[in-house]
DNA sequence: ATGTCCAAAAGTTTTGGA
């Protein structure tokens, strides 16, 4: 099982990129977030073409969220029980169950500034994921939480610290809504840098800062323990982030051995 | 230059969001 993880920033914009991606990286299942597309807008035929089936959630000019899958997609849930809205729920959550791998596709709200209300909408957002991830651990399937979390998990996955004092992704509340979340049994999936020491996944579009690898580790895989017993390897796919119309995140590729863990379950 | 990119409103430019 290949399992991948990607903020296309539109999927509309970067349709020619998604493509030539999906082709050449095969993944078997897919998480996308800020795919901003209208309702029935995602490009499910042209990702069809490449033996994909789709699932996505989406709320127009923002957000959105979707599974592409070409080893099954049932069970589709769009959003979860509970999710906080701004002040009416977002496209920021779908889930669907993919060759026996329960995946989430999340898009955690930025929260802006930490006295902004969209910074207690992220905590509550968090908060309320953390209990319905509960619900849905409790069947002890393999479980893959990707996304954009918009939290960087440590001061090692920000370019700068000391930079980002008083700034949202690395305030300690977020960071214990992670640890509550791995406190349910999930693990963090920390992938492979291709270059330097940290496994950035995010560099903001201005002032050079990809060359720069001035980059932050926001966007995460949390793995249930069947599935994390599983995983053989996981890279940050940096080749995606160079040239001509990129994302300004790279995806995330996570291979695993499913079949005899689901079996001890 | 708070530096870029995206989508949408109303357009050949501005705005909000990230």
């Amino acid at each position: 099982m290949r399992l991948a993880t990607w903020n296309v920033n539109s999927v509309k914009a970067r349709l020619p990129r998604l493509l030539d991606w999906l082709a050449g990286t095969a993944p078997d299942v897919v998480c996308l977030q800020e795919t901003k597309c209208p309702d029935g807008a995602f490009p499910a035929t042209e990702v069809g073409e490449l033996g994909y089936t789709v699932a996505s959630h989406s709320d127009g000019r923002w957000n959105g969220v979707a599974v592409l899958s070409r080893v099954g997609l049932a069970d589709v849930t769009v959003g979860f029980p509970g999710e906080p809205g701004f002040p009416e729920p977002e496209a920021r959550a779908i889930s669907a169950t993919c060759g026996g791998l329960r995946v989430w596709s999340v898009y955690v709200p930025n929260g802006r500034t930490p006295d902004d209300p969209h910074y207690a909408y992220k905590l509550a957002w968090l908060a309320a994921l953390r209990d319905a991830l509960d619900t849905e651990l409790a069947n002890r399937a393999p479980l893959a939480v990707c996304g954009d979390f918009n939290v960087a998990p440590t001061d090692d996955d920000v370019w700068d610290p000391a930079l980002f004092v008083n700034s949202t992704h690395v305030t300690p509340p977020e960071r214990a809504a992670l640890a509550a979340l791995r406190d349910l049994g999930l693990s963090d999936v920390v992938p492979t840098p291709m270059k330097g020491p940290h496994p950035f996944t995010y560099w903001d579009y201005r002032a050079g800062m990809f060359h720069q690898n001035k980059g932050m580790r926001i966007d995460l895989v949390y793995a249930s323990a069947p599935l994390a017993r599983a995983v053989r390897s996981a890279y940050v796919d940096r080749e995606a982030r160079k040239g001509k119309g990129p994302s300004d995140h790279a995806p995330i590729v996570v291979d695993a051995d499913l079949t005899p863990t689901v079996e001890s379950f």
